[in-house]
DNA sequence: CTAAACACTGTTTTT
DNA sequence: CAGTGTTTAG
């Protein structure tokens, strides 16, 4: 049932309003947390509509497919049958190449190449340059070479910038990387923005074709666009200045990827006539969580002062627990939701867990099972990364786009075929010769005497099999992989192994072909191509599945723009959050403050901090400092030793009573810029050179044990030690906490 | 050419 | 510790 004008602002604020009526012209919308920003472009998108702007006229740009396909729906459920533009930037790019790219020369099957892929790229133009033995890692070069797309660098601009020996070599290999990409007829992510940014800007007959087709352009987390996105906006506005862009300088998160902040401090300038409108009335949290997310931001330097207000009703205050180690943690999170749930305050749905980084949410996963409560990690391409769905995926790429070459590399001896790297190798110099992909390569045996033998066999018969596959490309994506899985072999070989992994595999393949019936089932017109993409442009959060009645865990990052009534944030100590790397400089610890005021500002009704006094981390139990944000809060939160009730080991008590030397020696320590993981000075252990193998000893944490091996001297001393109860684990001598029971 | 055993290494965050 | 790359034996 379409919606009247009216009806579209009658539950609106004023100034949101305004901006939901602004009609034409520049307008920045500055929305801190929780004020209601997409709802508003949802209905500032219908409105336009129903002003008699014409659907095709506007586009839509959100950071997530997720937020897309979400606008989608709720502008249709507002005006049905509407067929605006909303997208990510990634996928806007993708659809402008695939659209637009014969205009440039492009062949619009390419396939897009994600960032494993990059490396391997990398890789091979590392070796085709003839530079092996260099420190610099492929993933290094490749995020150089990201950077330097992003910022719209060209390897011959690249390279003529260039100064010291890691940019020259980097230069070197971008343009050998770059030529490796169009042999296969392959984009990388940062080409979905590189190449329509100067295509903009170099063809101005297209740009101007497109300025005046979309009339109407609105940005969502401007405050994370980075050099390239602000490029495509900008010469999609030049024309048609009606540019709306929202965002909140307080939660950029994304500069480590190239996002650059004055973007969005610098609209004024682009944009004098800008009108500027501020929300700045919170509907989502209390004011408790409001009051502790303000404190902390507010310890930024560089940042406008701004206030968060509410007229929610006060609840529960901010909550810090501390735990005794990450087990710990876990478990006495997965027990408080539990128990908030057997109380009905909440379900269980309305909790989520936010981890710094994804290698913690092992703990999480280990305890939630164990308490049996239900929970999802929500982290998109972990299903699609499976080797055996990349396997599967592979033959998928090389069916769209036969020339891919490095889909053919990973496709063609899996299953086994007797294909090995020295053929592989004469193969792609006979290629490389006559400027032919491997796919067409391997199709003229003949004329490669070299490769004989089963590997020659073995090339025929795969030659064969993609030809055939081709025939198919029309057919439904799911009907394509099942074909795949018959003809190769693939699923036959991991039904004759009849492994446990291999029966894991095999249902995730088949998995696969349920993911793409469900994607072509949405809409009739999808292909494989649309499948391959939609996989490799989907972020994490887009797998994030609201209907389901469980816990969500999920990184800080992911949880941008997501609301939950009980948030917890797991870790926040100094080395995870602020993270390691920051540490060092001022504006990356920032970015971190940024980082933990996002997640906190998640919350709606409870929120709850969470550090470890010991953390594992590789493999290695290390004493973890509270992160300095814990220091920033305000004096109202509430703080909970939850390592002072139950289930502890005396050990453990006797420890925490201890010396106090050794005690106050960590509380020196304080907030100095040291990652949490290297070895402290002043807290070595005396004791450390004299463990030797075979001694008894007793860990406060994990009860006796008997020492295993030792090895190393001084801070670098490692023992390793196997436990009565739980197993071999290995510490650094100087730092970890023993009592010898008996010498040896 | 393959598979298995081994040594090494490196660690945020993601489209 | 895990994931990758390298070596080795078949």
């Amino acid at each position: 049932m379409p919606v009247e004008s009216s009806d579209l602002l009658a539950d609106l604020t004023f100034p949101q309003q305004e901006a939901v009526t602004h009609f034409e012209g520049p307008l920045l919308i500055l929305a801190g947390a929780g004020s209601g920003k997409t709802r508003v472009i949802t209905r500032r998108v219908a409105w336009l509509l129903k002003q008699g702007v014409r659907p095709s006229n506007i586009l839509a740009i959100t950071f997530t497919n997720k937020a897309a396909g979400e606008m989608k729906n709720r502008v249709n459920d507002l005006v049905p049958g509407n067929r605006v533009w909303i997208s990510t930037f990634h996928s806007l790019g993708a659809r402008l190449l695939r659209q637009y790219g014969e205009r440039i020369g492009l062949n619009r099957d390419f396939t897009i190449y994600d960032t494993d892929d990059r490396t391997k790229i990398v890789k091979q133009s590392l070796e085709a340059a003839g530079i092996d033995n260099v420190k610099f890692t492929p993933e290094r070069i490749g995020g150089a070479i990201g950077k330097a797309k992003n910022q719209l660098l060209t390897p011959e601009k690249y390279a003529s910038t260039s100064g010291d020996f890691f940019t020259r070599t980097v230069a070197q290999v971008y343009a050998i990387y770059q030529k490796k990409l169009r042999d296969s007829n392959a984009l990388d992510f940062d080409d979905l923005l590189y190449i329509p940014a100067l295509t903009l800007r170099l063809n101005e007959e297209l740009r101007a074709e497109l300025d005046a087709r979309f009339q109407f352009v609105l940005v969502d987390e401007y405050q994370d666009t980075n050099s390239a996105q602000y490029e495509i906006t900008r010469k999609l506005t030049l024309d048609q200045r009606n540019l709306c862009v929202v965002g909140d300088p307080d939660q950029s998160i994304y500069r480590w990827r190239g996002s650059d902040i004055k973007n969005i401090l610098d609209f004024e300038r682009d944009f004098p006539d800008a009108r500027v409108i501020t929300l700045d009335k919170n509907y989502r949290s209390t004011p408790a969580i409001l009051k502790a997310a303000s404190a902390v931001i507010d310890h930024n330097k560089q940042r406008k002062k701004k206030a968060l207000l509410t007229d929610n009703a006060a609840g529960e205050p901010v909550r810090v627990l501390t735990f005794d180690s990450g087990l710990h943690e876990a478990n006495g999170i997965a027990l408080r939701i539990k128990a908030a749930v057997a109380g009905n305050r909440f379900a269980y749905r309305d909790h989520a867990v936010f981890v710094r980084m994804n290698a913690l949410t092992r703990n999480l996963e280990t305890a939630f099972v164990q308490n049996g409560v239900p929970f999802q990690i929500v982290k998109g391409q972990a299903f699609f990364d499976r080797k055996e769905n990349r396997d599967v995926l592979a033959y998928l790429r090389l069916i769209v786009n036969p020339v891919d070459n490095l889909s053919f590399l990973r496709a063609s001896n899996e299953p086994a075929r007797g294909i090995g790297k020295v053929s592989l190798e004469h193969l792609q110099a006979y290629a490389e010769a006559n400027q032919i992909s491997l796919l067409e390569a391997s199709g003229r045996l003949e004329k490669i005497p070299a490769i004989k033998g089963k590997a020659r066999d073995g090339l025929r018969l795969f030659h064969k099999l993609i030809a055939e596959l081709r025939e198919t490309l029309e057919s439904p994506p799911e009907d394509i992989i099942r074909n795949v899985l018959d003809q190769s072999g693939y699923r036959a070989m991991l039904k004759a192994s009849g492994e446990d992994d291999d029966i894991d595999r095999l249902a995730n393949v088949e998995e696969l072909i349920t993911s793409a019936m469900q994607f072509a089932a949405e809409d009739g017109t999808r292909t494989l191509r649309d499948f391959l993409e939609q996989i490799t442009l989907a972020s994490d959060v887009d797998s994030w599945d609201e209907q389901q009645n469980c816990v969500s865990v999920m990184t800080l990052h992911a949880a941008k723009g997501l609301e939950f009534p009980a948030v917890y944030i797991v870790a926040m100590e100094q080395g995870i959050l602020p993270g390691e790397r920051s540490l060092a400089n001022p504006e990356d610890v920032e970015e971190e403050r940024r980082v933990a005021f996002v997640g906190m500002t998640r919350a709606m009704k409870e929120l709850y901090l969470c550090n470890s006094r010991m953390r594992d981390f590789r493999g290695q139990t290390l004493f973890a400092i509270p992160s300095m944000f814990l220091d920033e809060l305000p004096d109202d939160v509430e703080r909970l030793d939850q390592g002072a009730h139950g289930g502890r080991s005396p050990a453990m008590d006797q420890w925490r009573s201890g010396p106090r030397e050794a005690r106050s020696a960590w509380g020196d320590l304080g907030h100095k810029p040291l990652p949490a993981a290297i070895p402290f000075a002043g807290t070595n252990n005396p004791d450390a050179d004299t463990y030797e193998k075979g001694q008894l000893v007793q860990h406060e944490q994990y009860g006796i044990g008997t020492i295993s091996d030792v090895n190393g001297y001084g801070a670098l001393r490692k023992i390793k030690i196997r436990f009565a109860t739980s197993g071999e684990k290995t510490f650094i001598a100087s730092k970890v906490k023993l009592k010898v029971v008996t010498k040896k």
